[in-house]
DNA sequence: ATAAAACATGAATACTGATTCATATTTCAA
DNA sequence: TTGAAATATGAATCAGTATTCATGTTTTAT
């Protein structure tokens, strides 16, 4: 039926999730084009018809996920950042999470990364969205005398643009890294720049 | 025939190129699963067979591409930065010239960037050779003290992102910007940092 | 207990688009 | 000039897979 209705009854809200984690690990794995409805549901063992009563395509799916993704980023940055006692503090202890969360759930980040060929709408959405809110914290903060003066949507998106290349780079190509050594690396060329 | 054969004619040649392009823009604009042979060799104003002569699949003329820009952007970014009196300066005239060069070619750029999806081993090539290299002159610079010490691999991934995340931002999605402007604040980051 | 609503199934449908191929035309070395 | 090699053509082939649907099974409300 295509109907992509939310269910009612427990077994249909644990299939439903059963499908978007098999999705989130097939699409994640093989990439959207490349991951078969059929692909999707023998790892959720369901029958392929199954799919469709939860979600009406596979954009539909995917794009549940990418929305997924940003809560989730969202919630596990906004909280490792809550008690840091300043922003600089702040953006290690960002950074950190963001990568940590990178290790977990290496799927989920590779679907919100090609959500820019696939749905480049949600995926602007999703950035633009967390950009915005970042920007804010900088600027804040900048007022507040705790970061040097200067433009916080430039800085925004060029600390977004590090924290999304460590992940792919240390996390996602080679986990075997150090993470707080990479955190603690970016983070002292962020505090206090290359000059010597 | 699917040979993929380098062309033995002037008109072969010029054919290649001719079809090359139209995949570049093709492909660019639409992405690669949506870019159809049919709609590269009706850009490029040949029949559709012809482009197996040049190629021999699809995978092969994104590959090429991918290829392609490596070697611009390498010859575009070093060109910028030979005649830098120091690594600082260098580091402002490579995210200049490259913000520019996505500028020109943004098809190529967002070609580089799919790579990612669809050639994986093209992709992690392209940016480990680059990281490689970038790498040394940021170990040289600091040992020179052009550079307060630090890890130049971590350095070089970082700054890469800062500027895949701008030209993103500032260049593809939002091209009406001042990119000397984009430069500025960024290099100000990257040179003093964010700390007070 | 029972029927209506939800949910499950997988074979059949339908469509897209990559790749091939038999046949023409053009180029170029001898 | 000439014929062998290169190049050009686009209709036909072929494979893959997203989506539908007719038919069962399970759940839940009464």
């Amino acid at each position: 039926m295509a109907t992509n209705a939310y269910p009612r009854t427990k077994r249909g809200i644990a299939r439903r999730e059963q499908i978007l984690r098999a999705a989130e690990a097939t699409i994640g794995e093989q990439g959207f084009s490349a991951a078969s409805i059929a692909d999707i549901t023998r790892q959720a063992k369901t029958a392929l018809g199954t799919f469709y009563i939860y979600f009406s395509s596979k954009e539909d799916v995917f794009r549940e996920l990418v929305l997924e993704m940003g809560q989730l980023t969202r919630g596990v940055v906004t909280e490792a950042v809550t008690d840091a006692p300043n922003r600089l503090d702040a953006e290690r202890a960002g950074l950190k999470a963001f990568l940590r969360f990178v290790a977990a759930r290496p799927s989920l980040y590779r679907i919100v990364e090609e959500a820019r060929f696939i749905d480049s709408e949600a995926y602007k959405a999703y950035f633009t969205s967390f950009a915005k809110a970042y920007a804010v914290q900088l600027s804040e903060a900048a007022a507040a005398g705790e970061l040097r003066p200067g433009d916080a949507e430039v800085r925004a998106w060029a600390l977004m643009g590090i924290a999304k290349t460590l992940g792919e780079r240390y996390v996602l190509w080679d986990d075997t890294s150090d993470i707080d050594h990479i955190v603690d690396e970016a983070f002292a060329m962020i505090r206090d720049g290359l000059a010597p």
